[in-house]
DNA sequence: CCGCATGATGGTAACGTTGTCATCAAGCGG
DNA sequence: CCGCTTGATGACAACGTTACCATCATGCGG
């Protein structure tokens, strides 16, 4: 696999320049460079240019150390010649396997999530895997639409940014019969694989440290649902066991953007009874907290500590600094990515599960 | 498509609690479950069960009203009763045609492309199709991996967040015969169908912008390459054209956090002319500038001036806020979904080429 | 009442690949 | 030199669906 700069002169056709106002003759028709199509290549042709059985050329492309080095190079060179490439749905037809590996988001614009499957994605293309991702938008709905065709498609794999909370979905995925990911948290009971962490820690943890840092009266912000609500339930109890009052909970439905974190804050400081400290379980909102904090002359963290959950490259660096407790989503990527290659190689990997320690990344926040 | 909600109690599986440490007996060995896999049901199955050929099944389930209203009903309840799913695998063998859209992203982090990709996924996913991201990282081999895999999987069209520039890359796709859409520049000679913005225009409004708020001495940051290099020379001519005086050009290869923005905002102070004002041609990169600024004691816009390029929420909310150009990507994506509708409908659309214009979002840093 | 258009339905074959088994040559110990 | 194993190769059929064409009933104008 040759870089293609190579191959030709790479020419480059950025122009930017836009015609659209004179459309001109329009170009031999719309339907007609349809077929214009290339006639398909098929095994057979490989296999007639080759002089060998079609069967021989499939096996040359898949175990090439099952064919004898000299037709191996005919068929290598028949290949070239023709531009051949396999037909994934007659293999997977056949062969009820296929080398793409479905992830499905529950929402692609996620910095966390993205980071994960970037670097899971990374993995799985070295070992030749094909790594697509769905999304599933936070709805049931769409999940088990997306989970059904699923079930048919027959990937390879399938990662999952998050776990499936639906027993029927779960039941579903069980049956399909090949690895299954999930990542980011601990269910009971995990469908196949599974590499993530502790919410509920991650809330004690939370509640630790501001204990720590000496604060004695926090609210919570964070999404009510899901792994959010898991985190809100580890705060509660590490406030309770360290005698810190939780003054308020700040609970959203969704975030769609920093704004709802703004709209927290200035809710929380509202109230009769300020606290001296926040935490809040999504980086999103976190960082619209403490926008909002400078807007109302709030100073982090001298009148308020704000602790966030996540990774946030730019909360970190917006002064004073988020402090954050969260994982490394590239790490859980990668680990998530080289299970699924253990699995699917064959040997089981040793391990299923996978618990990822939460790192704390120290900001001027607190 | 019912709600899954209402069909089962809903168990919530979420728990959080791990037993990595007590591993148990591992239950039934590795592959046992693999085999449990439900056996696969095919459309004949259905059939037998309505009592029809499986043909008419295949067109119920595709063009309803081709069949009569009585075999249709026993047709969807044996449907239902099977659990009955269509093989995509064999579907797209058979009839050249899939209900997959993919789209491939250069980037899956970046906040811009993830918008217009959520936003053309909706389109896509309300009329029937599933829609899958594969990423292609700014890499030539793996772009041209991508498209060679495509040209054999046949998808019933692809979405591009960028456009091709490899003539060979182009010319590959040119020959699958599915609609193509291109996005984010005006190259001059698009595959198939594009919804773009000048990205030279957006260079000479910014320099254009700058001149009318009177800074006359200059600074460009920007990626090397692709879209930044039209920026780039669009901002070129717009200051030659206005007699502002460009200072210096601080390139970079690739953006990987706002880091690289601090970094190029230090470059740019310590040069002996300094500018008083910067466009930064990639949101990122603008973000940094303005966290640097802050640390420098730059003032901004009162030092210096700073104009962004894109959309980013959060440079917005940064204060003094970033004023940015840019176009509305969640609009590009309904835009390239709607097109893209069309075409696959069989009518071509009116118009294959879209021009999306340039919005200004004032903020306070310049 | 005939012939023809129309719409519903089904039979047959084929899409391109690979699992399975058969075949054949080569290698090797006895 | 025989009988066996081993490895390379190929023939055949099948995966599940849909394109294509044939068939049949129905309706309608002449």
């Amino acid at each position: 696999m040759q870089s293609a700069r190579e191959e030709d002169g790479s020419t480059v056709v950025y122009d930017d320049v836009l015609r659209i106002a004179d459309p001109g003759p329009p170009k031999q028709g719309h339907g007609a460079e349809r077929e214009a199509a290339a006639k398909r290549i098929s095994i057979g042709d490989v296999a007639r240019l080759a002089d060998v059985a079609p069967i021989t050329v499939s096996r040359a492309l898949r175990n090439p150390q099952k064919v004898s080095p000299d037709k191996r190079a005919r068929i290598e060179q028949a290949v070239a010649q023709t531009g051949y490439s396999i037909n994934p749905h007659a293999s997977a037809l056949k062969s009820g396997r296929s080398n793409v590996v479905l992830a499905f988001a529950s929402n692609l614009m996620s910095e966390q999530f993205a980071s994960a499957l970037k670097s899971c994605a990374a993995v799985l293309e070295d070992a030749g895997y094909l790594f697509l991702v769905g999304q599933t938008s936070y709805s049931y709905e769409r999940e088990t639409a997306a989970l059904r065709s699923l079930h048919a498609m027959k990937p390879a794999a399938v990662m999952l940014t998050g776990v499936i909370e639906l027993e029927s979905n779960r039941e579903l995925l069980r049956g399909i019969g090949i690895p299954i990911m999930e990542t980011w948290a601990l269910p009971r009971d995990p469908i196949d694989m599974l590499v993530g962490f502790s919410n509920t820690e991650a809330g004690r943890l939370a509640a630790d440290m501001l204990f720590r840092k000496g604060y004695r009266k926090v609210a919570y912000v964070g999404r009510r649902s899901g792994r959010g609500a898991l985190r809100l339930q580890g705060f509660r109890e590490g406030c309770q066991a360290k005698g810190i009052t939780l003054v308020c909970e700040e609970l959203v439905d969704d975030v769609t953007g920093v704004s709802d974190g703004r709209r927290c804050l200035a809710s929380v400081m509202a109230r009769p009874a300020k606290p001296d400290a926040l935490f809040c379980s999504n980086d999103v909102l976190a960082l619209g907290c403490m926008m909002e904090a400078r807007r109302l002359n709030v100073r982090v963290p001298a009148d308020l500590g704000i602790l966030g959950f996540g990774q946030s490259d730019i909360a970190a660096e917006i002064p004073p600094g988020l402090t954050m407790i969260g994982v490394d989503s590239a790490l859980l990527g990668r680990e998530a990515g080289a299970m699924l290659i253990a699995s699917l190689s064959g040997t089981p990997p040793a391990q299923k599960l996978k618990r990822l320690d939460l790192v704390v990344s120290e900001g001027g926040s607190l």
